[in-house]
DNA sequence: TAACAGGAGTGGTCAGACCACTTTTTGAAC
DNA sequence: GTTCAAAAAGTGGTCTGACCACTCCTGTTA
């Protein structure tokens, strides 16, 4: 294991031995890893080597360090990377408009997954939301689209959505009012009713009469 | 900008420090960050720890650091750290299924997008594709998508689609071949034509081609 | 003027020392 | 023997200081 190059990145040297003693030593997501201290004994390198190695694959979201316990290897399901790319991206070319349109593109997408699939459409949370609106027209613009974008099933889209949220100027968090109230019941009920285009059409005359306000 | 609160991960504060400070000194690409030692005394840390946050940023390609030289803000397209990521995470069955869906809901969205506006279907660069294809039926498959994601002149997808590119397990090294060129060549087709329909649905079948590869 | 030598600046690495926290072990009281 | 609190061991988090290798600039020299 010690066949390490002097190649001019060691710590990347580094990442590269830990994902290869990962595969040899059959370490399982949750499982263990071997200390920091025993890392750089049997490495060969220096224990701050072995750490720049480790605090890189932990931003990836690849291992998770927990004080006094220890390094585990990560369940992968939090997708770090990508917020934080994206929160340098979202400073550079400051582009709102880019923003917006890509979180439109994410609750599209979830609308379209909800109407394609029956087991989406049936979820109680539709019924809730529609019951909410007809009581007191006041529900969280927010609400109703997160529930949307977690019935689509895609953690990573949900994720991107909800980085994307908070760079967007839409007024998430106000209520729905009268006129606008009508309009997301007609969007639930197509997506109740599995009507991918009505929903489409319906969504995007939301977002018109959203974007009117201003 | 030594308001750290002692959260139990400092690297992490450091690294959103650094966003920070290149946000407010208009630091761009290509150009020095502040040498590490100057960092440790700005941010009031150690040098170590500010070096676990830049090598973090390393290995994401947000940063390039030479040594003898210093520290400068990444220009985005090297992407050589993604080689090991893949092969460290792409055994998760679901999130490597997030990773798919969500890379194909922006590669639908630029084909919408291209479809709606004429100015985007008008650009010389389908008729190259499709004379290309036409000639010798080599063209890679990441060419095509990204110039179809390029046209949708939306930087923020074209970033995140990078992004997901790289995590994916699509093979879009690879060439398109016979049956596959005719398939493209339709959806470039209906792309200049401004199908949106039509279009789609070849980007349907060209998935489902490509997956039925393996 | 051109070439060279040296110094300053910078990243790369290491070793050792604490600290804060968690887990395990110990040992005394019951 | 059991219980439980204190001590010890193990682990990640951080800092400091040191040295190396490399690059760039600068001043001296031929």
């Amino acid at each position: 294991m010690q066949n390490l190059k002097p190649s001019s990145k060691m710590f990347l040297d580094i990442v590269g031995e830990l994902r290869l003693m990962i595969k040899a030593e059959g370490i399982n997501i949750g499982d263990k890893l071997p200390s920091e201290r025993v890392l750089a004994e049997r490495l060969q390198v220096g224990r701050s080597t072995v750490r720049e190695a480790l605090r890189s694959l932990e931003l990836l979201g690849l291992i998770e360090t927990r004080r006094g316990e220890g390094t585990f290897l990560g369940d992968f399901k939090k997708h770090q990377l990508v917020e934080v790319l994206s929160t340098f991206i979202m400073q550079q070319p400051k582009s709102a408009m880019d923003v917006n349109e890509t979180r439109i593109i994410h609750e599209k997408a979830a609308i379209e997954s909800i109407c394609k699939d029956i087991h989406k459409q049936n979820l109680p949370v539709w019924e809730g939301l529609i019951m909410k609106l007809q009581e007191d027209g006041t529900v969280l613009r927010e609400d109703i689209v997160r529930e949307m974008i977690i019935a689509s099933d895609n953690r990573l889209s949900l994720k991107i959505w909800f980085l994307l949220k908070q760079y967007s100027k839409v007024p998430y968090e106000k209520m729905t009012e009268e006129k606008e109230a009508g309009i997301v019941k007609d969007l639930l009920g197509h997506i109740i009713e599995g009507r991918v285009f009505e929903a489409l059409a319906a969504y995007d005359r939301w977002i018109e009469d959203i974007e009117g306000e201003e």
